[in-house]
RNA sequence: GGCGGCAUAGCCAAGUGGUAAGGCAGAGGACUGCAAAUCCUUUAUCCCCGGUUCGAAUCCGGGUGCCGCCUCCA
């Protein structure tokens, strides 16, 4: 099966195939480091940590990148207000958005960059652009001149006629057009700056992704992706950027997730109805926070509530009592490989599994299969009799399915429980074979107070922590 | 004004021509000493009105409601 994924730039739904063979370049737009993220920032970064453990799946070597802003108007200001330095105020918030993806189980890109390790870089990039004739400075600040190129506005499908005509930017008497936008922007006064050709200033916020993305992984990129908000204009200004520099595509395929909302609402920092995931995290299982945010198709707008949060959790409960329940089960379960029917039913699963990530990476139809494993478990450990290279097939199948590609299902070390409460279960366990239920049942609900659920099976007394 | 998206059960949510996946909640049943867990069964005039088609949630036209981008924003 091939993987199909729907471009933005062709609007359509697309065979992947990366430039080179099995190797997968991609690039997604990280957080600009004035603040804590949100829950809507987060749907990206997890969806897209997703995508790239799928392709690693798939037999792809994947290098992946994503940036950090960390200089622009926001941060300046903020670290202005707060009487800090950016470097500081960034480096507060990368470490800040480092705790939460490791929260949410996402794993580190390859390359982290900064953008302000990369000035050289951008500097380098905006010189031949002007070389080129694609930008033009003005008293210190350089821009880049939208109209040089027709196909301006091709990411977006917008021409550049309906821009020009729908433009409602500030009036910038230094600019040519409206269209045009900051390559580098002189600094005023006190403000962190470095130098250029220009005179001292900062680099424009689209620059660092063409400067970056071309350092670490080459001209054109096989993946490029964030949030639908960045489609116009800071994706379009980057392939505009970075083809006029390059003199080739910047990038194969443009992946853009739909947002989260707040009730009927965009949820933004700028509207500030933001739900930030390191409070979230505090109140909730982040991985009920990572099901979330896979719970819909990617492109799709999902709206948030604690009510859907809450609900997950349940859904949760059921992916971990079929792994405790496995593990339970093979203890006692007789010696012996997994029967081909099984290995029948996984196989098929995992077609299914992948028929719904082939299928432009569809999370949502990818987690119903992986409860129809979690029910396919559960018969199975109900059996009378199974071998237990049945039940490690199975557990096999969830951890890579559910664990290493999703995120979802953990299946940790093997918990112990208090020499405290093994004896009460051991005494649980006498008053029951002497039948003496008021007694079993008022050790049940005191372990069960402290937070230790009993199940009794065929097996022998199961425990889980509620 | 230009461009685009969404509307599916009480809730969340797949599905883009062949009489509606999955999850949560609810109801009934099985299992259990009782539970729990689990399994089985059950719950939808697919926003409205037309049209195309043997057949439409799906395509086309027209409504209604909501949202986004065009300005910092995942």
């Amino acid at each position: 099966m091939t993987l199909h994924v729907y471009n933005t730039q062709t609007k359509k739904r697309e065979s992947f195939r990366p430039l080179r063979d099995k190797k997968v370049n991609m690039y997604v737009c990280g957080p600009t480091v004035y603040n804590y993220i949100h829950i809507g920032n987060a749907r990206v970064f997890v969806f897209f940590d997703v995508v790239r453990r799928y392709l690693e799946y798939k037999g792809y070597e994947v290098t992946y990148v994503q940036n950090f802003t960390d200089v622009d108007d926001r941060l300046i200001e903020t670290a202005q207000q707060e009487g800090t330095t950016v470097k500081e105020l960034a480096e507060r918030y990368i470490r800040a958005y480092f705790e939460d993806m490791d929260a949410l189980g996402v794993k580190r890109a390859d390359v982290h960059p900064k953008a302000t390790e990369h000035i050289g870089e951008m500097v380098e990039g905006i010189r031949i652009l002007l070389e080129k004739g694609y930008a033009y400075e003005r008293d210190g600040d350089v821009y880049y001149r939208a109209l040089k190129k027709e196909d301006y506005g091709k990411l977006s499908h917008q021409t550049l006629e309906e821009l020009k005509a729908g433009a409602r930017v500030e009036v910038n008497e230094k600019k040519e057009s409206p269209l045009d936008f900051a390559l580098w922007k002189k600094s005023k006064p006190g403000e962190i700056s470095w130098d250029s050709p220009w005179g001292k200033g900062r680099p424009g916020w689209h620059i660092e992704c063409s400067a970056m993305s071309k350092k670490y992984l080459g001209d054109t990129l096989d993946i490029h992706a964030g949030g639908m908000d960045l489609c116009f204009p800071h994706h379009e200004n980057e392939i505009a950027q970075s083809e006029a520099w390059t003199g080739k595509p910047f990038a194969r395929y443009w992946l853009h997730n739909g947002y989260i909302k707040m009730g009927n609402e965009k949820m933004s920092k700028s509207l500030g109805n933001i739900v930030r995931v390191v409070e979230l995290r505090e109140k909730y299982e982040p991985r009920a926070l990572r099901y979330f945010l896979l719970s819909a198709h990617y492109r799709n707008p999902v709206s948030f509530s604690f009510e859907t949060i809450h609900q997950i959790e349940r859904g949760l409960e059921r992916f971990d009592t079929a792994v405790t329940n496995l593990h339970h089960r093979m203890k006692t379960a007789e010696a012996g490989n997994a029967e081909p029917t099984v290995n029948k039913r996984l196989s098929e699963l995992t077609r299914e599994f992948e028929a719904a990530m082939d299928d432009d990476l569809n999370t949502a139809n990818a987690i119903s299969v992986l409860y129809d494993a979690v029910r396919f478990a559960n018969e199975t450990v109900a059996r009378s009799v199974v071998p237990r290279g049945t039940l490690a097939a199975i557990l096999g199948w969830l951890r890579q399915f559910g664990g290493e590609i999703l995120g979802l299902v953990v299946d940790g070390e093997e918990e112990s429980l208090e020499a405290e409460i093994e004896a009460l279960i051991e005494e649980r366990q006498q008053a029951r074979a002497a039948r003496d239920f008021k007694r079993a049942d008022a050790i049940r609900d005191r372990l069960a107070e402290r937070g230790i659920i009993l199940e009794d099976t065929p097996q022998g007394v199961r425990w889980r922590r509620k």
